[in-house]
DNA sequence: CGGGGAGTTGAATGCAGTCAACAAATGTGG
DNA sequence: CCACATTTGTTGACTGCATTCAACTCCCCG
């Protein structure tokens, strides 16, 4: 991990910031709530960022890179209980209890925004709008949790996969759009077997979907690039409505 | 629906305070926080609170009672995401968006207190605090969540249905040992259908499960009665750790 | 006493897991 | 730049857990 404290990039003009927690707030509190920043920290490909049992120092907004959120299991496997893309926010515990319930690892190089939470509480009090704010994120992480956990709870391989991909590929697509990229394909580092520990499949499993929806032409994946032709009809196979999963996924936080 | 606004019961003497929101604050903050309150709310067995897609306009404290949260499937399932007990929190949504991703149920009749949630963020803006504890509440749902989602992504059924009695049984014995109780059985108002739609599997495999937890002596059902005679026998089979587990659903709020 | 919801049982089916082997892609050091 | 090691992806055969469907019992409530 490298961590850098000075000449910080200055959040007006983040490319992110619209997808992130200040993305909630008007651009004149900007000042006073980047004043919460302590540094900008650097994790290679499969380093911890913190682990189950860690008691939270810091948030984070994840400004580059892909992090999984996941539970160990006596078993020696994994539950990842979530992506975490550019614009989320990580490791938020304000009350009495800030054991972390889950580890965090990058997928990719991450780069990331450090908060010190000490620094929340009084902000919070000159700042109300950033209770609010943080309390709006915290509502979508809690109804995506919600839709992960009704898509694993009631639906056969090919739909959860489906649901999937189709929910990472628009979290993605929005991100890179915001960039000024049209591409229809997006970079997707994970690998089958992170898919399958995300929703209680096998990688095998995952595979043999897989090919089930190449030979449907529903999705194109190779190379750590995935493209999804025909998101409406991806839809259908994951049985979700595709306006509310964009909600869900990309039109939550700011806009 | 039944509501009254006069004359309602004192939060300070409130017997199951130190399970809810307001158990985070302290004594002394009450006078404030309890201003909020508009109105209890009494409903049927059977009743709605609120349906998926609707505005919140209030957020509750669940007095007395059961509720079920849930969502509806295309396939005309349901996909139970939460049993509410005492003290629990609902349908709290601060940000811009305050469409309900989900429904709620009374399971037996309920009593609730009624925020109106416009109240909140001039509330928060005077007592910081309490953005605080709404936060930790936030906090404790996601983390009930994931640890849902861990068994339910990847544990057997016998595992996942010993998992969510022990969790419910748990829950609701800190809750009449608070009011000074200490029989082992617990009242348990939901069907082997509420389970199987929480679990994602069907009525009769639950029923199957039943049986096998009966006949190790895990667990005693009857009469909407549950009694659980070896918590840490119960938890082995559940696959959980059982300390882990009882600070997840009791020692959560307040305590 | 009758009706309806909840719980119980058995037999047949099928989805996903397991095991084992191999192929392709990626990364590393010589 | 190539050789080798490791990770990731692919395929097939077999097994088993949970679903489905259908029938039936029990219990509660009116």
């Amino acid at each position: 991990m490298k961590s850098v404290t000075q000449n910080l990039p200055k959040c007006q003009q983040c490319a992110i910031r619209s997808a992130a927690l200040f993305g909630e707030l008007e651009t004149n509190q900007l000042d006073k709530a980047r004043a919460l920043r302590s540094c900008q920290n650097m994790y290679s490909a499969g380093e911890y960022l913190y682990y189950e049992g860690d008691t939270a120092q810091k948030a984070y907004t994840l400004y580059d890179g892909w992090v999984i959120l996941f539970k160990n299991l006596e078993n020696g496997n994994r539950q990842i209980l979530r992506f975490a893309l550019p614009g989320d926010f990580l490791c938020y515990k304000i009350g009495k209890n800030r054991t972390m319930d889950h580890s965090a690892i990058a997928v990719s190089d991450v780069t990331l925004c450090a908060f010190p939470i000490e620094r929340f509480r009084d902000t919070i009090a000159q700042l109300p709008d950033l209770a609010i704010a943080i309390s709006s994120i915290s509502d979508i992480t809690t109804e995506r949790c919600h839709s992960s956990l009704t898509t694993i709870a009631s639906h056969p391989a090919e739909a959860k996969v489906a649901y999937l991909l189709l929910s990472l590929y628009i979290r993605q697509r929005s991100l890179i759009m915001n960039l000024g990229n049209s591409k229809t394909c997006v970079s997707f580092p994970i690998t089958q077997e992170d898919i399958g520990d995300a929703l209680g499949l096998t990688a095998i499993h995952v595979n043999r979907v897989f090919q089930n929806l190449r030979k449907q032409s529903l999705i194109e994946c190779k190379n750590k690039c995935l493209t999804i032709p025909d998101e409406e009809a991806m839809a259908k196979v994951a049985k979700v409505n595709l306006p509310s999963l964009k909600t869900l996924m990309v039109g939550a936080y700011g806009t």
